[in-house]
DNA sequence: GTGAAAGCGCTAACAT
DNA sequence: ATGTTAGCGCTTTCAC
């Protein structure tokens, strides 16, 4: 049923080998004999064993991706990216979600078919969790790259691409006291996230750049969820002195936030204020017009597979157990954020009463 | 460097068949061989060649979805269905994207490692592009089951997954009418797209159950995109006599219909109605009450995985080229639709004036 | 320019 | 219970 390689030879006249190199374009074929086998496998429809090209020439051109939240429109985007330029580059990517679980984690990375797979981003749960992070250095030192995905992994050198969290969340926030707020609340991600905890810095960086006093009570965690973001509005707006504006760290717990706002009677940018990390189109579109740290997500995808790329290429000329590429400087990437003013970074501002939006 | 099952037999003192067996926990070991062997397994950290297994045993549990946009949300919920079941029955799932380009779809199809793929998902770019539907018939009947996710094809007997589209529709404008509008414009899908053709019908019947006349000016189409949706909002909105609703055919035909009625001042279940076809969250969160027709589209992707483990096992005990299952009953499934009313399908609502939202 | 044959790492008859 | 061996389909020296 299915052909080979032999039954191609046969129909030709000419020995596998031969249709191998035409097939590959290797090695030395006569025109006429070139022709001639093009001809056959074209009008057989045949298609090599990609399995066994595979083993024969141990490289699949297989990739994986390890993400936390699938359905979080974030890594929709930064997936196209990824998918769309391998694509591009001859390789397929296959997912793998771990619903942010460790343990899940940890069986994925555990049973990865590490001889049929190429190279591997990661978009980690924890970023200090020590089995998935051996885990990601044994692939590594086994010839694997590994490419961290927005998040990183603190002391260590594994290649990334990462956005410049603490910029963006100082552009924020900043923004926020040239509005006159003194009283600003944050709703953080994971305490063990790096992109967390990097915006956490940037809040308090600009606090303190302005001289107001950091207040232990305005920094609640919502821990990128939704659900969590809701209560940790709740607990800010519940505060004896609540705060008068919100920085959000992940578009998440923008969602949670604004369900607490808008369910509880406060129109954002008026009655508080509000800037998201992260844009939500949606929201834009349905007219509700948030302020919000922007970054190129599809671009950071893009990037990633740039530098799996240059990884999965470099190792070209040298022999097998010489993995010159490990010792090579790391790759790390960072994306600039930039900040989309649309006014709910104000306050009570007089148009609210005039305009009809 | 890298272990083979050969090293390992040797370092057991036993024959590669024998580590084999082990492995495979196939056939006949000895209680202390099979510790023996386990144990060295373990020690030198050794893990099978997935590709030469996958060669030997012609299997290798990969299988592929197709989508037309990974940026869609809709999308994202479908994947993350399709990969968490898959990944509970041993399965990884390859992602390939074509952005509704017919081109990418068919290049993909072509190039779909066939040897090494043992399912195909789908969410086709055109309902009738026979490129596509041949490419589809050849997998199939070379075995590899093809599954349709959402978008189904005319006049054909692939499995798939699907919703009730013409119902969920038909609720929608039912439900406006009820409201007491009697001019209502419809935002469809492409012109070559089941689930768009559907819910158009399910539009013309439910006016026609109400005796209203269908007019064709009321039907534009947006395409399934944002942009296209805002121009076909802006040309409803610009007839002599606008219509009193709209009913938008997907969530991004909604993004792009709100996003002209917003831009212009228009305020949703107050100057006009709008019910979408699909959930927007991020809008909900954000204060944002749309009346929507709902789906559950993770089970969807559920689903879907279901009826390709169905596919991939009902072939056990046949012979490799009698194709049994290609002649059983097709394996189609709706999932239902309902509608949640959150206010827009109104008008004018008193309640407007008083409660501050 | 082309063919023969030895692998790639594993599995599964078939022997023993 | 365990070993021998012939593939799985392709690539690639090495001859001719």
């Amino acid at each position: 049923m299915k052909l080979t390689i032999y039954d191609i030879a046969e129909k030709a006249g000419v020995s596998p080998a031969t249709v191998s190199r035409v097939i590959n374009k290797k090695g030395n074929v006569g025109a006429a004999t070139r022709k001639r086998v093009e001809d056959i496998i074209a009008e057989e429809n045949y298609v090599p064993n990609a399995t066994a090209q595979n083993l024969s020439n141990g490289s699949s051109h297989l990739l994986v991706f390890i993400v936390p939240d699938i359905e979080n429109p974030f890594f929709g985007k930064i997936l196209h990216g990824i998918t769309e330029r391998a694509e591009e580059m001859g390789y397929s990517v296959l997912l793998y979600g771990t619903d942010g679980d460790l343990d899940k984690e940890h069986q994925i990375l555990h049973t990865l078919r590490t001889d049929m797979i190429e190279g591997v981003f990661i978009s980690i749960a924890k970023d200090d969790d020590q089995v998935s992070i051996r885990a990601l250095e044994r692939l590594k030192s086994g010839g694997i790259p590994v490419v961290l995905v927005d998040r990183d992994i603190e002391n260590t050198i594994f290649d990334g691409i990462f956005s410049d969290d603490q910029q963006g969340a100082y552009d924020a926030v900043q923004c926020l006291i040239k509005e006159g707020h003194r009283n600003i609340g944050i709703i953080t991600g994971p305490e063990h996230s790096l992109p967390s905890k990097s915006r956490l810095t940037g809040y308090r960086m600009a606090l303190e750049d302005e001289n107001i006093p950091y207040r232990r009570e305005y920094v609640v965690d919502g821990n990128f969820r939704i659900e969590e973001s809701y209560r940790a509005t709740e607990q800010l707006i519940n505060l004896k002195i609540p705060p008068s504006a919100i920085f959000t760290c992940n578009n998440l717990s923008t969602l949670g936030c604004l369900h607490y706002l808008t369910s509880h009677g406060y129109t954002v940018g008026k009655d508080i204020s509000l800037i998201s990390f992260d844009e939500i189109p949606e929201l834009t579109y349905g007219g509700v017009r948030l302020t919000s740290v922007d970054r190129p997500v599809v671009e950071m995808g893009y990037e990633a597979m740039n530098i799996m790329y240059r990884r999965l290429t470099e190792n070209q000329g040298t022999t097998a157990n010489t993995i010159s590429w490990y010792d090579k400087i790391v790759q790390r990437s960072f994306v600039k954020t930039k900040i989309v003013l649309r006014g709910s970074e104000k306050l009570n501002p007089k148009e609210s009463k005039d305009k009809k939006l």
